[in-house]
DNA sequence: CTGGTGATGCAC
DNA sequence: TGCATCACCAGG
């Protein structure tokens, strides 16, 4: 099981050590291979494409909180989407889980290992939705832009396992 | 490739 | 009250 201190550092980090870890929802479980990372400040510029960038708010709440919980938001009204927090509590960072093994997009992810809002807050690091370590493999990390959003286009925070599917 | 879907938060 | 948004699917 992933400890409170492995979240409680910066976005990118955590979600470069993401990638390879396994996500667990009761007996169903996925190999992250795809991750975006959502910051509060990137080399001095805002991240205006990360929720948080609003401030606080009922949904953003979370994100401002304890690192090692879900945030869990619904996009364009229909797929719910599986966040974790990251950077310790107060300082605002989360990572986008995107992808598993033969699982790409991150609204097709949360269907499939029945992610709902429900999980809003929920502490990854006890309960049924967890994130452990796997029997991980050597692999290279591909860093891309982020994808869908329209701020912030070109910044490499989308970390990807190299050879997994697109 | 285009449009429909339809919750949420903020600008107006 | 309107509109942009960290997708996805169906249909042409």
């Amino acid at each position: 099981m992933l400890p409170r201190e492995f979240y409680a550092r910066d976005a990118v980090t955590v979600a470069r050590e993401l990638l390879g870890k396994v996500l667990w929802h009761g007996s169903r479980s996925g190999r992250i291979v795809e991750v975006e990372a959502y910051l509060d400040w990137y080399r001095g510029e805002r991240d205006l494409a990360a929720h948080s960038a609003a401030g606080v708010t009922p949904r953003t709440r979370v994100i401002f909180g304890e690192p090692g919980h879900a945030y869990v938001y619904l996009s364009y009204g229909i797929h719910e989407c599986l966040n974790v927090v990251a950077e310790p509590a107060g300082k605002a960072g989360c990572v986008l889980i995107r992808g598993l093994d033969g699982v790409c997009g991150p609204g097709r992810l949360t269907k499939a290992m029945g992610i709902t809002r429900e999980h809003y807050g929920r502490d990854l690091t006890a309960g049924e939705l967890t994130i452990r370590t796997g029997m991980e493999e050597p692999f290279e990390i591909e860093a891309t832009p982020r994808v869908g959003i329209t701020k912030c286009v070109d910044w490499p925070l989308r970390f990807v396992v190299r050879g997994s599917a697109k």
